[in-house]
DNA sequence: ACAGCCATGTAACTCGTTACATGATTAC
DNA sequence: GTAATCATGTAACGAGTTACATGGCTGT
């Protein structure tokens, strides 16, 4: 019956559970601050077409009303909409997580260039996860106060939780890598050693 | 010039930078034991048309040769696809990591359903992380012996101790989440004196 | 003999993107 | 008045998937 919805449709039905009506400007509003960490930020295009599917289906209720001289439409869950997504989590495996990790397939073939381009990436990415961790350190801020046990924002704190220990865990391993790397650095120029190098490693920055 | 390049065509190209020729068999096979970690792992179609594109843009050598009844094609990496490879890297941001989570997804959305199927989904991905950590633990131990400084499964080595730990830290954030909606399961029946579906069956680990 | 792996492709299709187009409201 | 934001779409396209088709080789 409705098999056919692609994931990103159930993550905008999911979206609406947490009791507003929306514009599609506004799911994509919510999408850039939340979905985005796990799942992605869908183009606005992607969000229409998908809510039109979704209403086509009877999953979502389209309420078209004139603001002033422009048509908005605001879409809220169904009761079959809600039941379709219940049914989707209960049935279909979630399986496993999708990871489109340019940084970590540059640093595979990091041979494949200078090493100092490896460390440029890095620390480039590092930066970036700062910025992740702001944002999402600000996300679960705004969630207290509403993150208890029956309370509405109890998965999405868990969620949040997980996110900000993963970019955490990441800076981490990217740190490492840097220190690993840093080594390499300062030998290069011995050539071919194959002794390993626990010992003189210099401090990076 | 050579612009239009998908990421899997430098991944493609990455793999044929380790010194064999392969075929286009062997690269989904090599796809599959590790960039499927950090990437993913195309489709044979997929890597056959990349090829293709590969070749006809002069970054892959192609030796079509009779062996025995059939065909077979073995590529190797050009001067011309190493100067590619080495430009995408040095010259194109490396963007930030794209998650495609559906197991946070769907513990975003937990109140949509009950909590035990949450606990459930957590529990199979812990399963699955379980043969993913013995799957790249594997490889990674296959490397070894060839991962010092100027060895060629450095890089290599360096991003699969960062995929374990990354993996280990999976699973700690899912036994977190599992701890956490244990709590609220036994709050639950003592709270309101809804009916207890199941007879008290407390199984941890 | 038959199953399973090796090996290569084509065709149809879907998800999702970018670019384009439109227009109204709000803030400076 | 003009720039930014709100709001909604269409069109072209690209990456990648599944399904299909073919056939040789290998082990039992």
């Amino acid at each position: 019956m409705s098999q056919d919805i692609p994931v990103t449709g159930y993550a905008i039905l999911g979206l609406l559970t947490f009791g507003d009506e929306l514009t599609g400007y506004e799911i994509k509003q919510r999408a850039d601050v939340t979905l985005r960490f796990y799942w992605v930020s869908p183009a606005m295009s992607q969000i229409y077409t998908e809510l039109r599917r979704l209403a086509d289906h009877g999953l979502v209720r389209a309420d078209s009303r004139a603001d002033g001289g422009r048509d908005v439409t605001t879409y809220a869950i169904t009761a079959a909409g809600e039941d379709a997504l219940r049914s989707w989590m209960d049935e279909t495996p979630a399986g496993f997580p999708v990871l489109k990790h340019t940084v970590l397939l540059r640093l595979l073939v990091g041979h494949a260039t200078e090493p100092q381009q490896s460390r440029r990436m890095l620390h480039d990415y590092l930066i970036e996860l700062d910025q992740a961790l702001h944002d999402l350190s600000e996300v679960r801020e705004s969630l207290r106060g509403a993150d208890g046990h029956g309370q509405p924002f109890r998965f999405p704190s868990l969620v949040a939780d997980w996110g900000l220990d993963h970019f955490a865990a990441e800076a981490r391993h990217a740190r490492r890598a840097l220190e690993s790397l840093a080594e390499t650095d300062s030998e290069t120029d011995s050539e071919t050693d194959s002794e390993t190098g626990g010992g003189g490693g210099r401090a990076a920055e």
